[in-house]
DNA sequence: CGATTGCGCGAAACCGCTTTCACGAACGGG
DNA sequence: CCCGTTCGTGAAAGCGGTTTCGCGCAATCG
């Protein structure tokens, strides 16, 4: 089962043919100062001519430290099919591979705080684990009491200082509505995301926010709560068509809700943009396929995962970690 | 920067309140059939009395086996942004989890042979690589060599026999044909994907076969290449429909131009499905937001990542494995 | 009934790197 | 010029499992 590949080497060749000792050889590939600069050069070399990499398994053993960092999505497999938390892994992916560490994927229900992913959590497999989506953080909590680095992709619901990166939600909402205000709407709707969630909440607040802004009265019947789904936003729109007040603009919370609103305008013998003109949030290949193609707020979500591992890093180092807020921008497509 | 919890029991605690030698222990825990049932229990019960997990990092330098497996994804971070991938990658972490193993992401470009992402496979640092998106096997040949398992998600090109999974592109591409004719339509249409790929070369068969085994005469003029972005899908139809061939099906290699010829026959001021009916492939969100919903060839996308990981833990158990190729099914909606 | 075989088990070496500890040399101060 | 520091270095003790080796005992054979 072993491969039977060329042996590899060890600090003991590197350090013989450096003429030093194993444990210069381990200073020098650890970035330690006080070593002669003439020995660091020997060991380099030798390194180099060996083509000698780091047995991984050996260094976790001897350190402590594995050089794995857990990102963990916290649900069934259907969130994951979600390209959005895909684009984000795989910029956290590129960023930690720069800094020689390795993401280890763990896509399951978090369960309890003594699930069996708390505890290879716990157990010191990893150096430091990002979380997606995160609901109850009671295991987080747990697992920050024990010192293990965290990063969350997306705001924490609780006060607690945990470090974060997230997109703007309240700036892009503001910005896809006041768009909808320049383009002569008077009568602006939203439909809203859960607003249980923190991305929810914020971009009703943003919503409301250009309403106070714009000197327009907003009026409680141009809102309609979806829960992120198609089918939700068509249902939201349908209701906020039939209240009948003259709705002329509406600011999805997020682009699948915006197409299952376009359906339904179309559906009430009206057209987008002419009589309703829509926007949606996250610019997904969704809003590109739309017809229509929908105008959206687009966030970088590469950058995020990226912000992600390098807050991550940050924290190995031992820095002081602040929460990090990425800017959202609107694209500006067909449907307003 | 080490977390200070408790400490982990280790080997030496639990032979001694078993009673026996950390050998006993280790076999035991290894499933060694040679051990006394008295005393496997008496480890067993050890084990769950002190909370035991087993230090991989430790089991791992002693036992050259990591208990991680690479899933590789060869290409900058946009294909990982495609929910095909994601969700497949979903399914793969879930069954080897199950199995105790994990799952090691690597989003980066294969480059060559040479690259470092092939130095770090080839190192003994993951016990088995699962490929998504094969262009060149050079490094899998290489790897190959090297005794390292391997699975390819997708069909490869060369006929080397590298275990893989697939879904059934020809046999989804002929049932989505023959749907059409069944619908009554006379002039079926193809946009193929990138024909160099294994996927685009049998979704072109499937139609094909479908032809010849309804009767029908077949026209060149009703085959137009895309190279799978909504984009080559619209330009491809309106070459279709340019040649005047009276076409009144098509059958797109995948979603994404599937909508793009929705648009292009739109643009054209004909309608779907009534004038024209059309089929996609994948059944992604896609699909399901278009309007008219679009009919599409679905795949079990997650039971492919499962079959994937399977074949790779049937080869770390050192049992011969063939290549496993999942059956596709017609999703009705719309547009045909 | 002595010699052979086989099975279950423990002692100990080992996997490859990290880190502590102590030692000698170079250095600065008195 | 002597002594206490500082600095660079090597020897060696782990880190926590795995695996080889050989021993003692019981079953089997001639």
């Amino acid at each position: 089962m072993a491969s039977k590949s060329a042996p590899r080497a060890t600090y003991a060749e590197i350090a013989k043919t450096a003429g030093v000792s194993e444990a210069t050889v381990s200073r020098v590939l650890n970035g330690d100062e006080n070593v002669h600069p003439d020995r660091t050069k020997a060991v380099n070399a030798a390194v180099k001519k060996l083509g000698y990499k780091k047995h991984r398994a050996a260094s976790a053993l001897a350190s402590g430290r594995t050089g794995l960092i857990a990102v963990v999505i916290d649900d069934d497999l259907s969130i994951f099919a979600d390209p959005f938390w895909a684009t984000v892994t795989s910029g956290i992916s590129r960023v930690l591979m720069e800094n020689e560490l390795q993401t280890l994927l763990m896509v399951t229900p978090l369960e309890s705080v003594d699930g069996p992913v708390a505890h290879y959590l716990m157990g010191g497999e990893v150096d430091g684990a990002i979380f997606f989506q995160l609901h109850k953080d009671a295991l987080i909590k747990r697992l920050r009491k024990q010192n293990l680095p965290i990063v969350i992709t997306g705001t924490p619901h609780s006060r607690s200082d945990f470090p974060f990166v997230d997109t703007d939600s309240f700036g892009g909402a503001l910005a896809a509505t006041k768009h909808l205000f320049s383009r002569g709407c008077k009568q602006v709707g939203i439909i809203t995301g859960d607003i249980d969630t923190t991305a929810g909440a914020a971009r009703l607040d943003g919503y409301s926010q250009a309403y106070r802004e714009s000197g327009h009265v907003p009026s409680k019947k141009l809102i309609a709560a979806g829960d992120w789904s198609m089918e939700s936003g068509r249902a939201a729109m349908a209701r906020l068509l039939e209240k009948g007040e003259g709705i002329d603009g509406v600011f999805a919370s997020n682009d699948l809700m915006a197409v299952g609103a376009m359906a339904a305008i179309e559906e009430a013998g009206l057209r987008v943009p002419e009589d309703i003109k829509v926007i949606g949030f996250d610019d997904s290949v969704v809003a590109q396929t739309a017809r229509p193609a929908l105008t959206s707020v687009r966030q970088d979500i590469v950058a995020l995962g990226e912000a992600a591992a390098e807050l991550m890093i940050a924290q190995l180092r031992g820095e002081e970690v602040k929460p990090r807020i990425l800017k959202s921008e609107l694209v500006i497509r067909e449907t307003a």
